[in-house]
RNA sequence: GCGCUUGUAGCUCAGUGGUAGAGCAUGCGACUUUUAAUCGCAGGGUCGCGGGUUCGAGCCCCGCCGGGCGCACCA
């Protein structure tokens, strides 16, 4: 008989018995967690005062007395159970099994060891495991199986799990408390949508039968909180999950979660000074400081961060002035003789992104501190404002932390007809081959003509975020069920 | 998508072409203050799946499926 026919018989031996091995609700209320009780161990023990706990048994140690512990949300405790004092109920704990939630009421004290324990004098059985939890030391270590099944990797892995989680969770509610203390309104924008737009990249396509169209799921929510502005939403902002059909590595899930916020009559270097404030808020939310530690090294978030210019960046770690490069050919020449390697097919623009990516390799530590990057090529951002005075040059950031690009901002693109030019440049670009440009959306150039003010946006990518916070370097780690491929 | 690598008991892992192993977990027994409890005994395997080579395959070869790493793509 395997584990699982044993538990199984457990249980049918429960209820022949007449206990229900998945009872409604406790016998007797729960009056105190377990961090609760032993934070007020010194008040209780010495009076052997009655105290109730629940928990998930996750070790067993039967030596004719038993000694047990169980979790709950809030910590561990040790039971300590004696066939003596527990009398007919000693038949119920013997069918008890690591995994099992139980209830127990007893009093506190400390055992020889001195471990701090509770003296159980009544237990119940709240839910039977029928599966036995993983290793009790080794743990749950299959990546395969700790991402298929987190829920095993949450009770097996708890120490290191439960906390990550917790901060992802917090990191999101600072972020939020931040753009709720400055007006900002939170809003759900359309993740079904019949055109997508607002990033470069694939979308995924799915179907919807009554209607008989195809929608793709969003790449981003820019375009509809945009329409917002429009609309006379002067702050808005949208924690959002976004899709896209591309591959998966240490930095992209396809389904990952953007908090997009558009700030009427900003523009590109407030939203600089917003994503300083707010990922300071969060560090000290998540953290309670501004510094944390990635791999070797030590990033401190303190403000002002570093603000450059793409093209004085590039120009000082890899350098070549791009300037001095105003065309592809040229541009490809240079980057062969330095050995940079790149796709030939890519616009100029795009081949300053590859010299982006190659000054990110150069692994020079000064790059993992927060750094603002500004002032883009025109070709690659086509809902970003022309900077005044500098052609072919959009008012354009992006955030890099700990060697990862964690956002991308500009001042808002609002001139309708330069919107529709733009859209019709991507088109262009998408005949000749690239995929991942950009398609005209009327409707969303239809809203500009209604007239959209002047104003500043950004996408944050939270995971990012959360993986800087919590020094994982994948983001697979940070997000609770990642995409896997499904199992035959 | 491409390359490399990996898949053995519920979990963590050994395994040299010749009878499939260990620890934990499970069952039985001993032990009435243990600490990853300990001790004894026992049960537990489609060696990812399918084909091939061989007298003989967990091991060698081919294909497929899943995972990991790298590249490509991207945020």
């Amino acid at each position: 008989m395997d584990e699982r026919e044993v538990r199984e018989q457990k249980l049918q031996e429960l209820r022949a018995n007449g206990t229900e091995p998945y009872p409604p609700r406790l016998s007797t209320p729960r009056t105190h967690t377990i961090a609760e009780a032993l934070a007020a161990f010194d008040a209780l023990a010495p009076d052997k005062t009655p105290i109730t706990l629940v928990g998930r048994i996750v070790l067993w140690r039967d030596k004719k007395v038993i000694f047990a512990n169980i979790e709950d949300g809030s910590g561990r405790i040790q039971l300590y159970l004696r066939p003596d004092d527990l009398g007919e109920q000693f038949d119920l704990v013997k069918k008890l099994d690591r995994g099992d939630f139980i209830e127990v009421t007893g009093f506190l004290f400390v055992t020889k060891m001195g471990e701090r324990t509770l003296h159980v004098t009544h237990v119940g059985i709240l839910s039977k495991s029928l599966r036995g939890l993983p290793e009790k030391h080794a743990g749950l270590q299959d990546t395969e199986l700790r991402y298929r099944k987190r829920y095993l990797d949450l009770v097996a892995n708890r120490e290191e799990e439960l906390p990550l989680f917790v901060a992802r969770a917090r990191t999101i509610s600072a972020l939020r408390r931040y753009l709720d203390d400055h007006g900002y309104l939170e809003v759900e924008t359309p993740i079904l949508q019949p055109i997508f737009g607002g990033a470069t990249a694939k979308p995924f396509v799915t179907h919807h039968n009554a209607l008989d169209r195809d929608f793709f799921l969003r790449i981003a929510p820019e375009l509809y909180l945009k329409r917002l502005l429009v609309g006379g939403i002067e702050r808005v902002y949208e924690v959002a999950r976004n899709f896209r059909n591309e591959g998966i590595d240490r930095s992209h899930n396809p389904e990952f979660t953007m908090l997009e916020f558009y700030e009427a009559y900003a523009d590109y270097n407030v939203m600089m000074t917003r994503v300083e404030e707010m990922t300071v808020a969060a560090a000290q939310a998540v953290l309670g400081k501004l510094s944390f530690t990635w791999g070797e090294h030590e990033i401190d978030l303190s403000p002002p961060w570093r603000r450059v210019t793409l093209h004085d960046a590039i120009t000082e770690y890899t350098g070549i002035d791009y300037d001095q490069y105003p065309d592809r050919e040229s541009l490809m020449a240079i980057m062969r003789e330095r050995g940079i390697k790149f796709d030939a097919r890519r616009a100029w623009g795009r081949l300053i992104d590859e010299l982006k990516d190659e000054m990110f390799r150069s692994a020079d530590p000064a790059l993992l501190q927060p750094l603002i990057l500004y002032d883009y090529p025109l070709d690659l951002s086509p809902l970003a404002k022309k900077k005044p005075g500098a052609p072919g040059t959009v008012e354009r950031f992006q955030v890099h932390l700990a060697g990862m690009q964690l956002a991308t901002a500009f001042s808002e693109l609002n001139d309708p007809q330069d919107q529709r030019a733009r859209f019709e440049d991507q088109l262009v670009q998408r005949e000749g081959g690239d995929d991942e440009a950009q398609v005209l959306d009327d409707d969303y150039v239809e809203a500009l003509e209604v007239g959209m003010p002047p104003a500043g946006g950004i996408g944050i990518g939270i995971d990012r975020l959360v993986m800087a916070f919590t020094g994982h370097d994948h983001i697979r780690e940070v997000i609770l069920f990642p995409t896997l491929r499904t199992m035959d």
